[in-house]
DNA sequence: GTTTATGCAAACAGTTTGCATGTAC
DNA sequence: GTACATGCAAACTGTTTGCATAAAC
């Protein structure tokens, strides 16, 4: 969406910031992906580009901090990168604990409840991240499979 | 709990692993803290007791593959460890942006809403996380200080 | 006694830093 | 033209690996 685009230069601009083409790029890619984006990945299909390593870098580090992106847990233990509201559509994840593969949810409702939980702590509640964890479908049929009498 | 620490022996020779004081170690820190320890923390409080870091890497990796302990995004996109039910009552975590502290919720009651939103894709469900980020009510006193006019 | 776990040292990968050059404004 | 962004190379940190020794079973 162009709209998006326009409010990430703004962002980028009212915060003080310039916007370059790499800054682009690296909006526009995280803009085009259905998950959440490692370094590693962002580093690689930027590359093409002729972009550095070191910039990718600084920009994933800018975008975080001014809130434009935010690290989600993908897979086993490393980390990825995705738009945060404004720029993306609030949503969670659920992730196959077998394949990594990472299913975007997008019916979340569950606001009323989160706020209810933290009630009684007095935070101003910002955002929240829910991740759901299981085996999908194939997963399930290839353990059935392997172990039938395990478990 | 002792018993946790009966079934986490257990658990270990169930599989075909020792028990060794390293790994009880390693448990007994994880069991003791509130909150989830980044690999670093637990390097540093075992380090004390004269186990090697890569004992320590070695060993959390072993916790994670047999489920013992799983990862979760803490701070800024930093990864830290904590027990998994049975070892530990399932809980979430709420976090404060501004000064990283966190706060254990323990009355959860998602599972219902987790299903129902999970229903339509066919995967079996292991767990869930939830992450709620959001100011603390000290950190909210201090923006206030800090920049009445913005945001 | 056998197999698994640990310690050590070296290798490796990912990330960060400083500085010179290029570019948005 | 000025201040900020980028590229490059080197430094640094955290993590992994191979192998010899020690310990659990």
């Amino acid at each position: 969406m162009a709209n998006h685009e326009e409010l990430f230069q703004e962002t980028l601009r009212e915060r003080g910031f310039r916007v370059t083409p790499d800054r682009l790029h690296v909006y526009r890619l995280l803009e085009s992906s259905p998950f959440p984006l490692p370094i590693s990945t962002v580093v690689e299909e930027i590359q093409s580009t002729g972009i550095n390593q070191t910039t990718v870098y600084r920009i994933l580090e800018l975008f975080t901090a001014i809130g434009i992106v935010h690290p989600v847990l993908i897979g086993h233990g490393s980390v990825g990168y995705e738009l945060i509201p404004p720029f993306r559509h609030h949503h969670h994840h659920l992730v196959c604990v077998g394949c990594n593969q990472v299913v975007d949810l997008n019916n979340c409702r569950l606001e009323q409840r989160v706020d209810e939980i933290v009630e009684p702590y007095g935070y101003k509640i910002l955002y929240h991240d829910l991740e759901i964890h299981g085996l999908c479908p194939d997963c399930q049929a290839k353990e059935k499979d392997n172990a039938p009498n395990e478990n």
